[in-house]
DNA sequence: CTGAAAGCGCTAACAA
DNA sequence: TTGTTAGCGCTTTCAG
């Protein structure tokens, strides 16, 4: 492998010139330029980002942290949306990303791992677990760090969709399409999304002058199946006529379980769920949701790191709310 | 931070002794190691992993490349799963994961950025397209490397389902519950496993004595859209009672199309289909489904990787083809 | 069993 | 504008 020191020697000059010459230092005269960067371009040499990284503290490697315990990368696409956004944003900005998937068997290791990794130069949280002890090694050790969702450390970004506002959104909708005895499946009440969901659907009924029934909320844990099961249980222990559901995934779920009870969406049950995933349009019927800009979440919260890294940006920690969207779909009924 | 040489300043040792207490050097007394040990513990002391890789070459760390173009990673698991093997048997043998999502449009900047990542030790493969030409810039470089999915260099190792044998089966199947008139849709013919899936349907056909058809060959493209599309030609163009789909994402659009066509899965039609991912189970109808061990791919192609590298094993590649499963549901009709 | 010395490939003062 | 020197934090001969 080609060495700066080579190309020091082939062009016969110091290898600092050379060292020049790659990093684009002003002060190298024009001849000497052209010269060392025609041997550096025929050799295809290309430094050594190891040394490079060993010598600067700095090595353009993000790391990427998403848990699996929660959200199954499987069933859920919110993961690999974000993944993907995070993803451009690094190529885009010549950075490489590290990728942790957490698994709860291995948690402990995994923790370690990224706590003592010492090739990253920053870190993106993409789980947004209240008290996450992982977060709290971090802010101690002081990586650079950005959250995708929301956090209670002031000192940490985040990126987060305007969970509050689009479920009361949610609501709105509902209201305004005549229904009155609005019942809920919340997501995981140890994430901050499911808590702000939740919250969300509460102001909503608040602003509409509804009851807030107790009865009406089902805790649910963001997969279809639980989707399903919470549904089963509102249907069995009370009666509505519109549903907000914490995510797609679970309404699936939500949908199934009402029309397995012989009754119609929407005719009989309206839902309402968060997220507008691609597949929410292909289902039948196509999915009434508050859409968030996933993927966009991912390269905002990328590039905000990386303004951070390279401290484009003064060193205050931001804290980026994306604007939901309610995106109403014509629903036909199931043949 | 800590390092090596403060360690062995209050130890009162040399730096090299340090050293090789950390790598477990058995020409150490006992009294220095655990004296040494002692202080790297009470100082919570990790080595720099990237002086380390300096000096040794090696910074365990893979490199795995994903694409975009072909199965959209929100829409089709199979890509997570893999990931999710592949970072399991990282975690496990204390190697960290560097991802690379390809998007066409950054393609030549990212498989630059790959070829000139001197941080990896070796390299996963997981797209099987042919004629990929990055896997030639990798060979070229000697770089330690390991495919998802079979290909044509004999000196790359590779991990892959059996999808010829698998893709017969699917036909015997069909053929022993009675259909005599097969028609299939394939994947991609520029991905391997594509061109593979549609020789064991070919082979299949052949065993049991069955006419191949061009007109029962619909080229598909492992998308939900392209199974629904394809699957309309198919039905529009000739008549079949057993229907073979090179993948379950495919499968879903198949079903509904001969759905929407006003025939039944699987009395008039049955259906088969590649994969048996997570959701085929909870499809209506659930699909009965060849299973291939997406999973184990990825936490074998990883093990093989490092294995490789650490060579406990031979520098021969190694061509593993995992066996798969014809899982057989019952299906219910949709409502 | 241990330490001294060299050096991995690079960048960054400091002189010249 | 350029070269010399030092050193990032570690491993690895080679003596002792």
């Amino acid at each position: 492998m080609t060495t700066i020191n080579e190309i020091a020697q082939i062009a016969g000059v110091s290898r600092s010139t050379v060292s020049r010459v790659i990093n684009h230092d002003p002060n190298v005269s024009n001849r000497t330029r052209v010269k060392v960067q025609a041997i550096i371009d025929e050799k295809g040499y290309q430094p050594n980002p190891v040394a490079r990284s060993l010598m600067t503290g700095r090595s353009r490697v993000l790391g990427l942290v998403i848990p699996t315990s929660y959200s199954s990368l499987y069933t859920d696409p919110f993961f690999s949306m974000v993944a993907h956004g995070i993803s451009s944003t690094c190529t885009v900005n010549n950075y490489t990303l590290m990728l942790w998937l957490l698994e709860p068997d291995y948690e402990k290791r995994a923790n370690s791992n990224i706590l003592n990794n010492r090739l990253i130069d920053g870190i993106i949280i993409a789980s947004n677990m209240i008290d996450d002890p992982l977060v709290d090694g971090l802010i101690q050790r002081n990586v650079p760090m950005v959250q995708i969702g929301r956090n209670d450390h002031p000192e940490v970004s985040s990126v987060d969709a305007d969970n509050v506002h689009g479920s009361a959104m949610a609501v709105r909708y509902l209201v305004r399409t005549g229904r009155k005895r609005l019942a809920t499946i919340t997501g995981n009440m140890d994430l901050y999304s499911g808590y702000d969901r939740l919250i969300g659907f509460k102001r909503g009924l608040e602003e509409n002058h509804l009851p807030i029934l107790e009865e009406h909320i089902a805790y649910g844990d963001y997969t279809e199946e639980g989707g399903y099961v919470q549904t089963k249980a509102l249907l069995s222990r009370t009666e509505f006529d519109g549903l907000f559901v914490a995510s797609d995934m679970m309404s699936f779920g939500a949908i199934q379980a009402i029309q397995e009870a012989g009754l119609r969406v929407p005719e009989d049950i309206a839902v309402v769920s968060f997220d507008d995933l691609p597949a929410a349009a292909r289902h039948k019927p196509a999915l009434t949701a508050i859409r968030q800009p996933i993927h966009q979440m991912g390269s905002i919260a990328a590039q905000t790191l990386i303004d951070q890294l390279e401290s484009k940006d003064t060193a205050t920690p931001k804290r980026i709310i994306l604007p939901t969207e309610l995106v109403i779909r014509e629903t036909t009924i199931q043949p």
